[in-house]
This record gives structure tokens, C-alpha cells and sequence, in this order.
RNA sequence: GCUCGUAUAGUGUAGUGGCCCAUCAUGAAGGACUCUCAUUCCUUCGACCCGGGUUCAAAUCCCGGUACGAGCACCA
């Protein structure tokens, strides 16, 4: 009886290994060379919402530490801060700049030269490859701490260029795992040519961290207790546990997730959606077709639905392929009940109403929910607009209104109690319509679709359901954006 | 090549030795409700990678194979 209990679906993500409410520290460290994307937001997602759970901090924290090869983008520190907000519904408990904690890396780096786990190199990258894959340790493993300082020093001082000496983690070269051995904890960056885009930090520092090392000290100096991140940074905590070891600290625990890819997304990159944008391919990094937060908040994803989405998916170390068609499912889930219903009439065709019919019309705002009011349609003028699509059958039922035959350009009124099964169909009249296009996209292409849109209130950024069309987000008085992807138009 | 990891219905996911002829969601098909091709509700379909072993008992533990993914960057 007792047993059922534990054989119940668990909700929610699993516990936290050696987890005490109140004492878990979490982070998320995205590189702002961009805005977040859809898969930073599983980071996000997870990370807050175990703080959550247990009542912990949540870091946000800038891994910019590279200037040249993944550079930071400026605007990127405040967007990221308010896509975070957005996203899990708060502020970060703190957050972190590593561009403003070199002194704290060199300290460290410092401390390890010192106490001899760890030495400068000053071997090519091509010659200490040949070290390690032959499991045979460089020249300059050997020296001293004081000869380590000294070369130290002159790293510095810009004494060496890029590439000419490095500092290294002394781990041991015969490590079974290639990656572990003597890895690289600090390098040069010319940082002249290219320059940290924060301008207090600018070209101050030559010696930069990696991301190994300035993660490691990082996540130790802030006390984060619980790691979650993807599994392509196993590796990554082995090299890291080897210098927390050194150190004598206790490495946090550990969780992984796998590689997801969305179906209808190919691979994305942050540098690859920088140099589209730039090219005119994409209009920004809010063009609806693209992967990125802001992307899919134009379209009018909600928040809470890429929360229920990520948090469905859980941590599991499996690599995964999801179609979009789950996250618009949790999507229409937290939309319907709030959007209300209007009226956008594709590719409309003028008819003449025919026969006798009250002067107006009221048609509640949502079906299920009486309470949202109605909305009032003047038919007066006599004047209606169908969907061209629907003009194949020759009688049709106006929803709400009444049973119709077409002939010519005019719609002969028949009934106005629902006689028959003739197809329903949703139509406007002109007193209460304004011309509008509806974008979409479908297979990576964006698409405009012309019509007659039902005058409205909604103020910009409200999510109605176009009847019979589908979900849509109000852009302007003029311009919806379709939620979902697949219209079956082009 | 070396190292590490993962393998449950179409797609995701629960399940850590007996409650499992396997959970939940999504999807597909059918139906109810509804003056939307929406929402809601009901029904049906459909899975433990392969081969050995341990055990009274294995989706669950062990070994081997296969497939897929990741790391071996002076990127994050």
C-alpha cells in the first residue's frame, strides 16, 4: 500500500542530491555573445526552478571571457538580464560578470604557480598536442614555482604574444582521458586588436581565463552547491574536480541533459545568427523563424509555456529531437482560455446580404467564458465579406447569424435558426472590418496573408485566436503574427 | 584513434529487482460537446536496442555487441 506511493508518476523534476532547503546555490552561464536562444532557456528553466524548489539562489552569470574567437555583444548583458526576468519570473538572486573578476582568476592562477599544480607553457598548441597524445610531459612541466612567477609576471606585462605561453593545470599526462591532461587554464588574448566591447574593461587585461578554469574558481568563490548543465561539459567537471582538488575544495554536484534539437530547426549558432541578421537574411534577432527568446516571443510564445515545455523534458543525458509541435501544444494550453476571439476573414470576396436581418449582431468574445463580454457587429450597410476559400459550396451558414445560399455576389438569407449541416464559416461585415495582413512563417520562409479583420480594442501585443485560422498576436492595428507555424498556405 | 556518456510507443517522458502483459503527455484515428478546422471530454492505436549472464524473479544488476551523441581548442 505504502509502495504505490513510490510508484506513482513522479511530478516535477527529480531531487537534488545532497540538497538542504535554503542552502542550494544554482547558476546559469551564458556567453553574451548574443541573446538567449531557445536552448539557453532549458538552463534557465531548470536552474530556477530547482531554485525554486528548494528555496536557494540563482546566479546569472556572463562567461565573456573571450574576446576574440566568441566576442560578447554589449547590449547582450541587459537584454539576457530581461530575457531571464521574462522567462522564469524574477530577478537573478545575483549576478555575475566574469570580465570583471580577472584580478580574482589571476589571484588563483597566482596561488596555483606558487604552490607548483600548475606552470606556464610555452609550448605551441601543436607541440604540447604531440606531449599529450604521447602521454609524456612538456619541458616546461618541470619548472620551478619561482621560474613558473617569474614567467607569470611577464605574461602580464605583455612580454608574450597570443599563443607564446599559456598556463597550465598540472593533472597528470597519463590520464586515460586525452582531455584531462595538463589542461589550459589561462591564455593570452591580444586584446589591442580585439578589445572587451564592455568599456571598463576595454584592453586592461592581456591574461584571460578559460572557461574551465574561470568557471571552476567562479562557481567556488560564489559557494554554488548544484551544477546543471548539458553533458558536452562532462569533461569539462573532470578537468575541474582535478583543480578543485589541488585547491582542496569540494566540487558541487553534478547533473547533465543531452542535446535536443527541434525538428524544424536545423543547427543554429549564435555567430551564425549574427552573420544572417547582418546579411539582411533575417530581419534581427526577433525574426519569428529564428530559435532565439526573442524570436519565439514575438510570435507569441508564452513564458510559462517554454517553462512547461523544458521542465517536461526533464534532465535526462538522452539525446532528443522534438518537433515545435509540443512546444505550440503547451502554448495553446496557457493561450486559449485568455484569448479572445476575433474575426480575420483571408482573401475575402464582397457579397451583398439579401432578405430580412436585425441591424446588428452579438457575438460573445470567448465561447467558454460568458464574463470576457460581447462584440457588437453592424450589419446596416448590408455589406459582408467571406473567405474566398469558402465559396465552393454555394450554402453556407454565417456563424452566429444565419443559413445562406450565394448567388452572384450576393448571400440570400435562408434561415436565421441553423436548418441544416451545411458547412459553418466565419465572416465579417464591412461596418466592423479594416484590411489587415497576417504573417506567418512555414519552412523557413515568411509569408503575408491579406484580409479583413474584424475591428477590435485589443492593444498591441495581445494574443487572440483568429477563428478558424488559428492563434495570433496583435503587432499593430494592421499587422497580426501568427503563433503557430503551418497554415497550409504559402 | 583515444576517452566519456546514452539507449522504454511516431515524438518526448515515468519507472533503480517482484505492485509493469509498463506511467503520463503529445501524435494519429474515431466519437461527444460546441453556430470555429479552437477549447474541453471520452475511446482506440502504439514501446522496454540486440545477445549472453546473475536471480525464484530483470525495463531495472553484470558482461559483450550495435546505434547515436559528446570531449580530446591558447571557444563557451
Amino acid at each position: 500500500m505504502e509502495k504505490r506511493e513510490t510508484k506513482a508518476r513522479r511530478e516535477g523534476l527529480p531531487e537534488l542530491q545532497n540538497a538542504e532547503k535554503g542552502k542550494v546555490v544554482l547558476r546559469f552561464a551564458p556567453n553574451p555573445n548574443g541573446p538567449l536562444s531557445f536552448g539557453h532557456a532549458r538552463g534557465l528553466v531548470i536552474n530556477s526552478t530547482y531554485r525554486e524548489m528548494y528555496d536557494g539562489e540563482f546566479i546569472l552569470r556572463f562567461d565573456d571571457t573571450d574576446t576574440k574567437v566568441k566576442p560578447p555583444m554589449l547590449e547582450a548583458y541587459q537584454t539576457i538580464q530581461e530575457e531571464t526576468e521574462w522567462l522564469t519570473g524574477r530577478k537573478p538572486d545575483r549576478v555575475v560578470i566574469a570580465s570583471d573578476r580577472i584580478d580574482e582568476y589571476h589571484r588563483h592562477a597566482e596561488m596555483m604557480l606558487d604552490q607548483g599544480f600548475g606552470y606556464v607553457c610555452r609550448c605551441s598548441a601543436e607541440e604540447f598536442k604531440e606531449y599529450r597524445v604521447a602521454k609524456t610531459a612538456c619541458p616546461c612541466r618541470t619548472q620551478t614555482p619561482q621560474d613558473n612567477l617569474v614567467f607569470w609576471k611577464r605574461m602580464l606585462n605583455g612580454k608574450f604574444k597570443p599563443g607564446q605561453a599559456v598556463v597550465r593545470v598540472k593533472t597528470d599526462m597519463t590520464l586515460k582521458n586525452p582531455a584531462l591532461r595538463d589542461w589550459p587554464a589561462l591564455r593570452l588574448q591580444d586584446t589591442a586588436a580585439h578589445p572587451h566591447p564592455r568599456p571598463e574593461i576595454g584592453s586592461a587585461h592581456v591574461v584571460w581565463p578559460l572557461l574551465d578554469f574561470q568557471s571552476a574558481v567562479e562557481d567556488h568563490l560564489q559557494g554554488v552547491t548544484h551544477i546543471i548543465r548539458g553533458k558536452d561539459l562532462m569533461d569539462s567537471t573532470r578537468k575541474q574536480t582535478l583543480l578543485y582538488e589541488h585547491f582542496g575544495w569540494t566540487y558541487p554536484e553534478t547533473m547533465y541533459w543531452g542535446r535536443v534539437k527541434v525538428h524544424e530547426w536545423g543547427g543554429f549558432s549564435t555567430s551564425q545568427m549574427r552573420a544572417d541578421i547582418e546579411t539582411g537574411t533575417y530581419s534581427g534577432w526577433d525574426d519569428p523563424r529564428l530559435p532565439t527568446l526573442a524570436g519565439l516571443r514575438q510570435r507569441g510564445t508564452q513564458s510559462e509555456a517554454l517553462r512547461n515545455f523544458w521542465l517536461e523534458l526533464g534532465i535526462t543525458q538522452k539525446d532528443i529531437s522534438v518537433p515545435l509541435a509540443t512546444l505550440y501544444a503547451h502554448n495553446t494550453k496557457v493561450i486559449d482560455d485568455d484569448a479572445p476571439r476575433l474575426t480575420f476573414v483571408r482573401h475575402p470576396a464582397s457579397f451583398t446580404l439579401v432578405g430580412d436581418h436585425p441591424d446588428s449582431l452579438s457575438i460573445p468574445v470567448h465561447p467558454n467564458h460568458e464574463n470576457m463580454g460581447q462584440r457588437t457587429w453592424n450589419l446596416s450597410s448590408g455589406t459582408i465579406w467571406l473567405e474566398s476559400e469558402d465559396l465552393e459550396k454555394m450554402d453556407l451558414r454565417l456563424k452566429e447569424f444565419a443559413d445562406v445560399g450565394l448567388h452572384d455576389r450576393s448571400a440570400h438569407i435562408e434561415s436565421m435558426e441553423r436548418s441544416d449541416k451545411r458547412p459553418i464559416v466565419h465572416w465579417l461585415p464591412d461596418r466592423n472590418a479594416t484590411e489587415a495582413v497576417l504573417t506567418g512563417t512555414k519552412d523557413n520562409a515568411v509569408f503575408h496573408i491579406e484580409g479583413q479583420l474584424e475591428a477590435h480594442k485589443h492593444p498591441a501585443g495581445t494574443i487572440v485566436q483568429l477563428e478558424r485560422v488559428g492563434y495570433a498576436k496583435i503587432v499593430d492595428k494592421t499587422t497580426l503574427m501568427l503563433c503557430h507555424e503551418d497554415l497550409g498556405e504559402s
